[in-house]
DNA sequence: TAGTCGTGGTA
DNA sequence: TTACCAAGACT
């Protein structure tokens, strides 16, 4: 057991100081302290995103979400279905739809001004604890205690914390909240993420940069690479389904709102069978001579592996649908759709051509 | 509490 | 190919 320093949020701060990184929605550290504040709305927006998120992931539709929506007066008023197109591809699709809730609550509720105070923002749609914190911290330079994925990382590296996630959450969170600070507080939540995120890596951690290595205990006990411990995971099983996608001889496509709840909940999709581990019953949404693309399409979502089936059929103009409804071809952008959705069409333009 | 809920990058 | 991982929330 070799001897470590005290770990000093002044010494982060510094670090921070010099090699924040520029983000759309971050006012740089030189700019806060000359009195220049983020707007809310704009922290709490990328926030959502950022939630199980990568930074390289957000940026383009943080960039479009505020163009298009640039306060949360104008996201209130926007419909569903285009703020749901709009977040396609992100995943999480539960974050639209209490992105939306969440700014008509605001809106209607604080007179279009985001609570500043942990309570309040916890009442919000779609945010939890971290989100939460992270607002008040980052949006008003509130001294909360900000513990995401990157803080129990670092937390539990600086600390040498070997008990596994998320059992280790509590006392993690803990040693947070010893060295949260009055002084700078959002610019400290930032750092220590910022910290995770480009040092304090979960692979190959660049120890040699960090400006807590004289106080990291896993650093000192070489246990860097095994921290933090976490339970193991359950192996994903195997779903499989079939997709229909009828085209309609005026290009129209034959496309299914799913329900608000559930797996893609509120996404445009391609009608479909169930997804489940044996083969699911045949489901035509719509009678015609079916055709079986060759390849499948795969799909992995958080707890199984998906091997879509699709089969395609050219359908005359005055035949109705038992489900869904036609879109008519300049309305519909592949855009739209969540990922699997795109993939069954893509498969389907280049199996069928 | 443990399961549900996406996606793309990376080793 | 496979598994892991990313600024979590909700039930």
């Amino acid at each position: 057991m070799s001897d470590v320093t005290q770990p000093k949020a002044a010494d982060l701060l510094e670090w921070y100081d010099r090699h924040a990184r520029t983000l759309p929605w971050r006012v740089a550290p030189s700019d806060r302290q000359k009195g220049v504040w983020p707007d809310p709305y704009r922290v709490w927006m990328s926030e959502i995103m950022l939630q199980q998120t990568t930074v390289a992931a957000v940026k383009s539709y943080f960039e479009a979400f505020t163009r298009r929506w640039p306060s949360v007066g104008d996201l209130a008023a926007a419909k569903d279905e285009d703020v749901m197109a709009a977040w396609a591809g992100l995943g999480y699709y539960a974050r639209a739809r209490n992105l939306l809730k969440c700014a008509r609550a605001v809106t209607e509720d604080y007179g279009g001004h985001f609570p500043d105070d942990h309570a309040s923002l916890l009442t919000l749609p779609g945010v939890g604890r971290y989100t939460a914190a992270a607002v008040s911290a980052i949006a008003f330079d509130h001294p909360e205690v900000v513990v995401d994925g990157n803080v129990e990382r670092v937390m539990a590296r600086l600390f040498d914390e070997h008990q596994p996630l998320p059992k280790s959450k509590p006392v993690l969170t803990e040693y947070a909240a010893s060295l949260t600070p009055d002084e700078r507080p959002g610019c400290y939540a930032q750092a220590v993420m910022d910290l995770g995120a480009t040092i304090c890596t979960p692979k190959n951690p660049a120890c040699g940069l960090c400006p807590w290595r004289p106080a990291c205990r896993a650093f000192a006990n070489g246990t860097t690479t095994d921290l933090p411990r976490k339970e193991p995971k359950k192996r994903k099983p195997t779903r499989v389904g079939t997709a229909y996608l009828a085209r309609r001889v005026d290009g129209a496509w034959l496309l299914e709102r799913r329900p608000d709840k559930g797996l893609l909940g509120g996404m445009l999709g391609w009608p479909g069978t169930e997804w489940t581990e044996t083969p699911p019953t045949e489901a035509e949404p719509i009678s015609a001579e079916w055709k079986t693309v060759q390849a499948e399409a795969r799909h992995t979502f958080t707890h199984f592996h998906l091997r879509l089936t699709v089969k395609t059929a050219l359908v005359p103009m005055d035949r109705a649908p038992e489900r869904g409804d036609f879109i008519a071809l300049p309305d519909f952008r592949p855009s739209d759709l969540p990922t699997v959705m795109r993939k069954a069409f893509d498969l389907a333009q280049s199996g069928s051509s």
